[in-house]
DNA sequence: TTAGGGTTCG
């Protein structure tokens, strides 16, 4: 059995080299124990992987070998690299049998059945370690009108299989089955499908699944971490799903590979968990001069392979028994492997290289080439001379959000650094905030068009003059160029790539950041100062100096977060959450000058706060509950007032690797779902008053239409329609309780329910007026 | 014009 991954080399990634590691025989056969203490003869490379949970950095040491443990533990599948195809990957003397052509009384020893997965059903116990899972597939070739009838058949999996394919397969996959067995279909009245079934079952049965994996770089790298150092054991069951999350391909890559800073080498892009066999990784290192290039690569092919551009298909194959597949399975996966760097695309020269990054290009570019804007010389802060006005490029070291100044702009507050090591402080005034630097990290890069130099206490400081023009750039090694700007026209060529490469990789070989301080709330400690990337969930006016932000960023902090009572219809954004939810947010307090900021805030937005301070225990704060003020192990947020250390707010754009990866931590998020409703919950909101359900449970409506409801229930967690009733709230209909939560309505049931109409306290109820209700 | 970094009232 093995697991065999392979993933593209990304086009940002193309000038860099690619240096092979193979670890043959790790172990031997799994089947055969007592050989498995031979042979660990395979070179292994070290890596130093510093994880934070927004950075990781890894480093290439040294070569030693490698404990390869626990690798038996490996679910059978098969993931065979696209570049063969499935055809490729069965075995040869098999025959492909079109579905409609399937027919019960046909020998289909020898056949095998090709076709895309349309319908995956859920994976149904039978009893212990017994499952069967029922999936349609479609003959892939069909034709949409031409002889439509039975391009599509019920596909039956049992066992082990049922369950791998519940983990590895979905709907488009590309299936081919083998060693099936053909049973009259039951359910051919109902489903209007093919009138057999295909059942895999028993020592023959396998199933080859094609499937669109495209692993990051990065996740590649945490795997590896995750799997291969920390436990020294493999968790491909794992892997293959968590990889599965992982769709989103080239976003994700980019999302990946710029939260990296300081990587000296990368592992991965073509790893293998390839068990009883060899372990095989491959390592990119970017191309930048100051690196040396590794001494004696391993595999003979190193120097040869440089970069893969195409997309790749994963396959995998699942099988009940591997033994007799195996053999056969193992030896293509070999021979497709030595012979990749021909089947696949791979760039073996620099003019080749060249050729792809000018593919890259992005239509600024081209249209700066076309057009010949002048030419840009930009001055080393090193040599810059007080009284000029000049074009710069700089890794941010400091930076300050814009803040309202006294005058009539927005001030930013940057201080800059390149190879020559000065740090020059610069300041801009823009009286628009998109016209600022778009900085989300130190570490970004920055290249500023038109600032003029001044001498203040004893330094050069820049600052912006007519015509300021400002492009930001994420200074991850590695990461995508993607200029930073809301200028329509910008230039932007080669040059500058290479520019923002340069003090990227410069960057990382330098000690001059300072430590992440970006955290996530699970890592929060008492009193430390730190910056938060989440999602606003909901915010509200405290008082006059404050402002509730109630956010979250998928993570739980260990320790109890204050809870700040507010008004409910002064919440922007839902008043309550699910319980698992409410766990997870954090209220935020935000003082001062920021609050005019935090005023522009919409819930949903996504934002990094910068400089947020965790205060424990504090009982001084407006609004906190009596039963808490009592509590001295929670945690409070403040951001204070001030901007020092760069302390404020930032809304971070939708499509920036921040978010994505913020996003992606939302969404693994169980409970996500609100709109699911259990019946005890429902049960509990229903048979309670809705001025006792923690006061903030239930909204109630008067006299609107169900229309009116319905537009209402949308901007509201729970709602409950009544109608007025001698001027009192009663139940719109008493027969039986209903709930409008979102978009969902829930109904009970007539005949076991029983409803109670309680009159809520009229604080926050507006009194009703006839008039009105009748309208 | 404005700011010219350097924590904390809550």
């Amino acid at each position: 059995m093995n697991v065999e991954t392979t993933v593209e080399m990304q086009r940002s990634l193309i000038q860099w080299t690619v240096w092979e590691f193979q670890f043959p025989k790790q172990r031997q056969q799994q089947h055969n124990p007592e050989a498995s203490t031979t042979s660990s003869e395979g070179k292994v490379l070290t890596l130093s992987v510093t994880v934070s949970p927004h950075r990781m950095q890894v480093k290439l040491l040294e070569r030693m070998p490698l404990a390869a443990e626990g690798h038996l533990d490996v679910m059978p599948v098969y993931v065979l690299s696209e570049g063969a195809g499935p055809g490729a990957q069965v075995p040869t003397d098999l025959t492909r049998i079109p579905i409609p052509l399937i027919d019960i009384s046909a020998d289909h020893s020898n056949k095998l059945v090709k076709g895309k997965v349309i319908c995956k059903g859920p994976l149904m116990s039978l009893a212990a370690d017994d499952f069967v899972l029922k999936t349609v597939i479609q003959e892939e070739d069909s034709q949409p009108d031409a002889s439509s009838q039975n391009q599509s058949i019920n596909v039956v999996l049992f066992g082990a299989m049922a369950k791998h394919f519940n983990q590895a397969g979905s709907q488009g996959d590309v299936v081919v089955a083998s060693g099936f067995t053909v049973a009259k279909s039951s359910t051919v009245d109902e489903d209007k499908l093919h009138p057999c079934n295909l059942l895999l079952s028993g020592d023959d049965a396998c199933l080859y699944v094609s499937t669109c994996i495209n692993l990051s770089l990065v996740y590649c790298i945490w795997k590896i971490y995750d799997e291969f150092i920390t436990s020294h054991r493999f968790k491909p069951n794992n892997s293959i799903r968590e990889v599965k999350n992982q769709r989103n391909l080239d976003k994700h890559f980019d999302i990946m590979s710029s939260s990296i800073c300081g990587v000296y080498a990368v592992v991965t892009v073509h790893y293998k968990y390839i068990i009883e066999t060899f372990v095989h990784i491959s390592v990119f290192v970017p191309q930048v001069s100051r690196l040396t290039p590794l001494p004696d690569p391993i595999s003979p092919l190193a120097n040869k392979r440089n970069a893969t551009l195409s997309t790749e298909i994963t396959m995998v194959a699942l099988k009940c028994k591997p033994r007799q597949h195996f053999t056969t399975a193992r030896q293509q996966l070999i021979q497709h492997d030595s012979n990749s760097h021909n089947a696949t695309a791979i760039h073996t020269t620099q003019q080749q290289i060249t050729q792809h990054n000018s593919i890259g290009e992005t239509e600024t570019e081209r249209v700066s080439r076309r057009t010949k804007v002048p030419k840009y010389t930009y001055v080393p802060l090193g040599d810059l001379k007080a009284g000029s006005v000049v074009n710069v490029y700089g890794v941010v070291v400091f930076f300050k959000q814009p803040f309202k100044s006294r005058g009539t702009d927005f001030c930013s507050s940057l201080k800059i650094t390149d190879q020559s090591n000065q740090k020059i402080g610069c300041t801009i005034f823009c009286e628009k905030l998109e016209d600022h630097p778009k900085i989300y990290q130190i570490g970004d890069i920055v290249r500023m068009h038109r600032v003029k130099t001044q001498f203040f206490n004893n330094s050069i400081t820049l600052v912006n003059t007519f015509g300021f023009a400002v492009v930001a750039f994420d200074g991850a090694v590695g990461g995508a160029v993607e200029p930073r700007t809301s200028s329509r026209s910008f230039h932007f060529d080669q040059e500058d790539r290479r520019t923002v490469e340069e003090l990227r990789s410069w960057a990382a070989s330098q000690t001059l950041l300072p430590p992440v301080c970006t955290i996530p709330l699970s890592a929060v400690q008492p009193k430390a100062y730190f910056d938060l990337t989440c999602q606003l969930l909901a915010k509200a006016p405290v008082d006059t100096t404050c402002t509730l932000l109630r956010v979250w960023d998928g993570t739980r902090c260990p320790r109890t977060l204050l809870n700040v009572m507010v008004e409910r219809d002064v919440t922007e954004g839902p008043s309550s959450f699910s319980k698992a939810k409410e766990k997870l947010i954090a209220n935020v307090l935000v003082y001062d000058n920021h609050m005019e900021f935090a005023g522009q805030l919409k819930p949903g937005d996504f934002l990094r706060i910068y400089n947020l301070r965790a205060i424990p225990g504090s009982s001084k704060v407006p609004g906190l509950t009596s039963s808490q003020s009592e509590e001295v192990d929670h945690l409070a947020f403040h951001l204070h007032g001030g901007t020092a250390y760069g302390r404020g707010i930032r809304v971070l754009p939708e499509n920036s690797s921040e978010v994505q990866e913020l996003k992606r931590a939302l969404e693994a998020f169980p409970d996500n779902d609100e709109d699911a409703l259990s019946d005890s919950e429902l049960l509990e909101i229903w048979s309670t008053p809705p001025e006792s359900l923690d006061g903030d449970t239930v909204e109630c409506s008067s006299g609107s239409t169900l229309e009116e409801t319905s537009r209402l229930a949308a901007g509201y967690h729970n709602i409950v329609p009544v109608k007025s009733s001698d001027g009192h709230l009663a139940l719109l209909d008493l027969s039986a309780p209903f709930l409008f939560r979102g978009r969902k309505r829930f109904y009970g049931c007539k005949r076991c329910s029983e409803a109670a109409v309680r009159e809520p306290s009229a604080e926050g109820v507006q009194v009703i007026d006839e008039k009105i209700v009748a309208e």
